[in-house]
RNA sequence: GCCGGUGUGGCGGAAUUGGCAGACGCAAGGGACUUAAAAUCCCUCGGUGGCAACAUCGUACCGGUUCGACCCCGGUCACCGGCACCA
């Protein structure tokens, strides 16, 4: 067999897709559009590794797939390049964070070309750049302008190690998600974007998008949402209210003590009032030493104040109730404080026989001397809601009583938050307002974005979470735009989520300096068709961009309600040992070694061959072999390739199945099963000897998304004409892949007794006849009585007995 | 704690969604070619018993439905992911 020599091979058809721009997607065009996106890459100084190969490669298949289907295809990438890893490197090395990125980005593009993936390469964005940036700061003018942009003093996540405030999102468990240090809580005035005002639109937009049900549930859970009823209790001995918010506003007449959170804006104002201040104010001092984590772990023993000479009046009975303030109410949901239950809330349960408070059944069914039941039952001690069992008709009720009364409302509450939009960093999006002493805050005008990052020596962020900005004055000193008076800018960056939130509409116009992008483009594009990624950003960058993507549709910039029609997930490749790769760990691998070694061909196979798409599966060395013989043998087709122009008698329903096959796995992320069928036909191929040029045609064709640059040098050694990637993606006729003769399984009693080769569409009748001639099964039915007979199409036969 | 997912040979994984368990690939063993090695090609490859045809057990565990269960139902265990004092 003559030896392929994929790195002259794989170098030649780069260069020729290149200079011929193959790939790049056309903006006027009679053929169907097809959008494909994956999630642009944050160019680490690492480089790339398989598990990004592995990212790209689902959807570069189905491009691929699509162009030769007749699509004008649109498959971008570009760089995610803001962020904290690529200044903390500046800041170690001194290197400006502007060439760090340029240097890596250098290293990814020339990794991912190597692989030959059908990028259109005229589209490359990098979201550091100025004309890219200028649009981020102009949707975020934009937001500010509608109210959706906002400054507030609230208690934020701050790490002080990295010395920035973060997102409850890049705080989860406590700790920083870039450094890992223990997250503290820290009052400061920073800024929000107003998600939670799309919160149900986020939430409805999921019943119209083909996204798999696992990403959607966990969107739906991110969002939170919950229904119940805001209830206003009167603070005793004032006109005050005290309002909470309950999933559970029939338990009212349960309610044995209210709790705030400590930091409810009431206690300040009735310090006064309360004869205990100086508990209070120790209790609060307590809660905020204590770490994000600490305060949201689930401890067993709650701790808590009550309130001197501060109580309140149950809406529906009169009873004077106590109040009390304990950290296991947070201010950031409902209206921070809680009517407490605690016959039928656990938590609310704790802190009573803690602190000895009264607990009074409303919902029989439980045992409320041991524990807090919260299961369904007759409601009793309730006045008109006592002999209900249906909890959808007490809730109801009961609303509909505060209703009338004006003693509440029914409403609705989010678990998401307001997304906390700021980093004291150098390397991010300025955010573009100026703070004027007269004006307040006012928005840099748009002819003026985009507003640059200044040229700096030192990136060290300041002592005190202020952003190295802050310390250039040539920077920081301005006019303000509207009255002309000296004023301040801000000197806060957006986070790195901001860049991704927008990217895929500048690849549709990424060269359009009058706006985003033009609208006939975003037409013609929109939506994103099919949008693939990682499971760990379904909840950040998926939830942010779909937020501001709908506020753009709403100000009419775009053209359809949702963005991504489409939303698939690949799993993580892990190491040779199991575990996640990690530098730390060694177990990294470089796909540059992998396509050094074996060539692109067998690196991308072997990222789909490997498992199941969308589970993780670790890296195996020697398994990378097998795909590479796949391809070598791939290329020997050349030597026995015969004059025929059409398919064999022998393989020609083979052929049609495996266009079935490939053409329905592609579609559903079954790559590994499309590959394995390929090369079950390749063996069949080898073992027939020879293949026909009609064979080779289609059978190339179908391989080309996989393997492309082995693929088109087959094509061309055979003298087909033209390339490969202009021919059409083959077509099967249903009817061929049907065999005129299977094999059927006989069983008796549902236990394999033989195998008889039968027509394909024998009847039912016929085929247990044939069945029951087997000398086999004839032995198995010696002495039995037979009681059913069943004929399964093309299956099987079961013969039911017992004995005679 | 709550929500979701997964559990199949030595390994990665298939199984037309209730119909022949283990496709395809890796590893392993045997053989051919070679002075030799690599590469390539051929054969074997879930367990047990048997020279063999064959028998029998087998999809985390226990039970159920069915002519028939990896697949459906009930329970248990283990691992992975997400959320987590959400009122």
């Amino acid at each position: 067999m003559a030896q392929y020599d994929f790195k002259a091979t794989e170098k030649k058809w780069q260069d020729i897709w290149d200079k011929n721009k193959t790939f790049e997607a056309q903006d006027n065009s009679d053929k169907p559009k097809f959008y494909a996106l994956v999630e642009f890459p944050y160019p680490s100084g690492a480089g790339m590794h398989v598990g990004h190969i592995k990212a790209y490669s689902g959807l570069e298949v189905v491009s691929r797939k699509r162009r030769l289907q007749g699509y004008n295809v649109l498959f971008p990438i570009g760089f995610d390049a803001f962020g904290l890893p690529t200044e903390n490197y500046a800041i170690k090395t001194g290197i400006h964070p502007r060439k760090v990125t340029d240097m890596n980005i250098e290293k990814f593009t020339s990794q991912l070309r190597r692989v030959g993936f059908s990028f259109d390469w005229s589209r490359v964005i990098d979201t550091t750049e100025e004309d890219y940036y200028k649009w981020t700061q102009w949707i975020f003018l934009k937001m500010f302008e509608n109210g959706l942009a906002f400054r507030d003093k609230t208690l934020v996540n701050y790490c002080p190690s990295c010395k920035v405030v973060l997102s409850n999102e890049d705080s989860q468990g406590g700790k920083c998600d870039i450094c890992h240090s223990d997250i503290v809580q820290k009052s400061k005035d920073v800024w929000y974007l107003r998600i939670t005002e799309y919160a149900d639109k986020l939430l409805e937009g999921l019943k119209d998008v083909d996204y798999l049900p696992n990403i959607k549930l966990q969107q739906e859970n991110w969002i939170g949402r919950s229904t119940g009823a805001f209830v206003n209790f009167t603070v005793t001995g004032t006109d005050e209210k005290l309002r909470i918010y309950t999933t559970r506003p029939d338990t009212l007449f349960g309610v044995t003590f209210m709790v705030m959170a400590p930091e409810h804006p009431l206690i300040d104002k009735y310090s006064g009032k309360i004869a205990n201040m100086d508990e209070v104010e120790k209790y609060r001092d307590f809660c905020s030493k204590k770490s994000a984590f600490e305060r949201t772990q689930l401890v067993k023993d709650k701790t808590g104040v009550k309130l001197d000479g501060f109580s309140a009046v149950n809406p529906v009975n009169g009873k004077e109730i106590p109040v009390y303030i304990s950290d296991y109410v947070m201010m950031g949901y409902g209206t921070g404080a809680i009517m407490a239950v605690p016959a039928h809330d656990q938590r609310d349960y704790e802190f009573a026989k803690k602190f000895g408070i009264d607990i009074i059944e409303v919902i029989k069914g439980g045992d409320i001397e041991k524990e807090a039941y919260t299961g369904d039952g007759e409601m009793v001690n309730s006045s008109f809601l006592n002999g209900l069992t249906n909890k959808k008709d007490s809730i109801e009720k009961m609303a509909a009583y505060l209703q009338e009364k004006g003693l509440g409302e029914k409403g609705v509450q989010y678990k998401m938050n307001d997304w906390a939009f700021n980093r004291q960093r150098y390397w991010g999006e300025p955010i573009p307002i100026v703070h004027c002493p007269h004006c307040g805050m006012v928005a840099v005008p748009y002819d003026e974005l985009p507003l640059r990052l200044p040229p700096v020596e030192n990136f060290e962020p300041g002592t005190d979470g202020e952003s190295p900005l802050a310390k250039i004055d040539s920077f920081v000193n301005c006019k303000c735009p509207k009255c002309g008076g000296d004023a301040r800018r801000e000197t806060d960056t957006m986070p790195q989520w901001a860049g991704s939130s927008w990217y895929f509409l500048r690849y549709i116009d990424p060269h359009n300096t009058e706006a985003f992008a033009g609208k006939d483009k975003l037409k013609y594009w929109m939506p994103v068709d099919w949008y693939n990624g990682g499971m760990e950003h379904v909840t950040r960058h998926l939830i942010y961009s779909r937020f501001w993507y709908k506020f753009l549709y709403d100000l009419g910039e775009v053209p359809v309600p949702e963005p991504y029609a489409k939303r698939t997930a690949q799993g993580l490749i892990l190491g040779p040992d199991g575990d996640k790769m990690s530098k730390s760990k060694g177990n990294v691998v470089d796909p540059n070694e992998v396509v050094d070694i074996y060539g692109a061909d067998v690196l991308r196979s072997y990222v789909l061959f490997m498992g199941d798409y969308e589970k993780a599966a670790p890296w195996s060395e020697s398994a990378v072999k097998g795909c590479k013989r796949f391809v070598d043998r791939i290329y020997g087709l050349c030597d026995i390739l015969t004059d025929s122009d059409e398919y064999s008698p022998e393989l020609e329903s083979s052929m049609h199945k495996a266009v079935k096959k490939v053409s329905e796995d592609i579609e559903t992320l079954k790559y590994n099963t499309a590959i394995a069928a390929m090369m079950t036909l390749l063996n069949q191929i080898y073992d027939k000897g020879s293949i026909t040029r009609a064979e080779l045609r289609t059978f190339i064709t179908l391989l080309n998304p996989f393997v492309p640059h082995v693929t088109e040098e087959v094509w061309q050694v055979a003298g087909f004409e033209g390339m490969l990637n202009q021919t059409q993606w083959p077509s099967y006729d249903e009817s061929k892949c049907v065999d005129d003769e299977v094999e059927i399984a006989v069983q008796v009693n549902g236990k394999i007794k033989d195998k008889i080769m039968l027509p394909s569409d024998i009847s039912a009748e016929d085929a247990i006849a044939a069945a029951k001639g087997s000398e086999k099964v004839a032995a198995a039915l010696e002495g039995m009585s037979i009681v059913k007979e069943l004929y399964v199409k093309g299956r099987l036969v079961n013969i039911v007995v017992k004995p005679a």
